[in-house]
DNA sequence: TCCAATTATAGCACTTGTGCTATAATTATT
DNA sequence: AATAATTATAGCACAAGTGCTATAATTGGA
């Protein structure tokens, strides 16, 4: 009765990026001279969620990411600033 | 028996960024002449899901816009590049 | 070397992103 | 106007993001 037998959807998780994306946003927070319960108090971001990000541990959503900026008070672009590869994978 | 009776946790949909990102999704796509469709192909993410993000209907992972990014041959920050209000809400 | 502060992990529950499929609505072309 | 192409919606199922809480691991000073 289950609706598929054997072949899972491919999801996503870009490995690459979430990388730079964990980079990016270490370097900002430290510049900003913030530790990462400083920041989650101030995006209203759990700390934990913070931690998962910085290392690549989850895929975020961008509204997250958008929260954050806010919070290190940056553009977003500042921390999607890096060149993915062209190969995906 | 239920764990939580009524308060339940605010989530985040970050309703002025998420409309950002979707203009300028809807701009480079424009830029590059390709459809929805065409992108969809390009990098593996559905057309119902490019439509949900440039109508901001949805809140999109990262990953999800690097895929995007990648198919439109841009760096992710073309897709972040502008500015959120200072006040979050 | 202790101790405090910071960062990283972990598990659970709930919400939601996404693929998939189909269809409706809109826009462009002739 | 009629048709084709493009974009937008919708519903279902499953995987995963996130809050929450607690604890472990790491780092930095004294």
């Amino acid at each position: 009765m289950k609706k598929n037998d054997s072949k899972s959807r491919i999801l996503i998780f870009d490995e690459e990026g979430l990388q730079w994306l964990a980079k990016r946003l270490k370097e900002v927070r430290s510049e900003k001279k913030m530790s990462q319960e400083d920041l989650a108090g101030k995006c209203d971001i759990t700390l934990s969620q913070i931690a998962r990000i910085e290392t690549a541990k989850t895929n975020p959503t961008v509204s997250t990411i958008f929260k954050i900026a806010r919070g290190l008070e940056v553009s977003p672009k500042e921390l999607f600033d890096f060149e993915l590869t062209k190969t995906p994978k």
